[in-house]
DNA sequence: CGCATTTGACCCGCGC
DNA sequence: GCGCGGGTCAAATGCG
């Protein structure tokens, strides 16, 4: 191959269609709208100056706003300190889809900008999506002997697999597992390919909660943790239920323009300052991937953030 | 004992 | 069509 570096986003989970997502240094892999504000990100080779206005903003406005002796942080991790890389992956089509990718010196992970096309649109699927392996039955020969392999569901023909919106975002833990407030089990490990770390898969663990995440560590910046999250919890933070209320932003909310929030609110609720595990959790804000009708609803610090982005892609 | 994790195998989509 | 890589399943194992 002639690159290198190109080599180094094979392993990136957002990769749909052939199409690469760009990614810092750390590997970070992001799904970027090719049409959002951001695209000057990527064009600036190092792009850690380009960036970082934006990301200041992102982090000031969210500390501004919130109570930061909860030291809530978005997505209602336990992190005392906040740079957060996120990006999302609306399912939203986008016109053109130049992918443009970005390698960063140093750890700072800077977005980097490639086109999202992500196939299915995403959001249509309700809970069922991505669940076509779901169905699987033992398999039964005639006489009605259970074959010792798994076996094939039966799917429709042509019934691409859909998947839910995800967003996904890196943290600076020494965790890999970052308590967010729900429960989840691990239901599975991979390699990650080109990378020494492995990615865990994991699932909420409440009944008919379909959301699940996976969770990889970047192998440029073993200190970075990214965590991609994929669906919408349909029940309330069990931390939440315990009383904790702290309001946070969505990042769901960030990446809709979804016909339906990836999120509950609940997403957005802290939980109380677990941060006891050794988090040094910085989050890095990575890409932002508006879509460009962003609807916000009625959620303040939100908009603020929102509003602290570059204004490109006004009408 | 119940629940979570580990881990190898399998399925699927995609690129070549 | 084949191979690769991502994602998932489920039996085995571990742990409280």
């Amino acid at each position: 191959m002639s690159d290198q570096t190109r080599d180094l986003y094979l392993h990136d989970p957002f990769r749909k269609d052939g199409q690469i997502s760009g990614i810092g240094d750390t590997g970070f892999p992001f799904y970027s709208d090719n049409s959002s504000m951001y695209n000057h990100i990527g064009s600036s080779g190092h792009d850690l100056h380009g960036f970082d206005p934006a990301y200041m903003s992102f982090t000031e406005h969210l500390y501004g706003s919130m109570d930061y002796n909860t030291q809530a942080s978005p997505f209602g991790l336990s992190c005392t300190s906040s740079e957060v890389f996120f990006s999302v992956d609306g399912g939203q089509e986008v016109g053109g889809g130049v992918g443009e990718s970005v390698v960063t010196g140093d750890h700072t992970p800077v977005a980097a900008n490639s086109s999202v096309s992500s196939s299915s649109t995403e959001v249509g699927g309700d809970e069922d999506s991505g669940k076509s392996k779901k169905d699987r039955e033992p398999k039964v020969s005639e006489d009605g002997v259970e074959s010792s392999k798994k076996v094939i569901k039966p799917k429709k023909k042509g019934e691409k697999r859909q998947r839910e919106p995800r967003f996904a975002f890196m943290t600076k833990s020494e965790v890999d597992h970052l308590e967010d407030g729900y429960r989840w089990r691990k239901y599975g490990q991979k390699a990650v390919k080109n990378s020494p770390y492995p990615r865990s898969y994991y699932r909420c663990t409440t009944q008919k909660c379909t959301v699940k995440k996976h969770v990889e560590r970047s192998f440029q910046d073993p200190s970075v943790v990214i965590t991609t999250y994929e669906g919408q919890h349909n029940h309330q933070s069990p931390a939440t239920l315990r009383g904790n209320t702290a309001r946070l932003l969505a990042p769901t909310m960030l990446a809709s323009g979804l016909a339906a929030p990836s999120f509950p609110q609940e997403m957005m609720i802290q939980m109380p300052p677990t941060n006891t595990q050794g988090h040094t959790s910085s989050m890095y804000q990575q890409n932002l991937n508006l879509p460009q009708q962003l609807q916000l609803p009625d959620y303040g610090l939100l908009q603020d953030i929102v509003h602290s982005f570059p204004h490109n892609q006004q009408p």
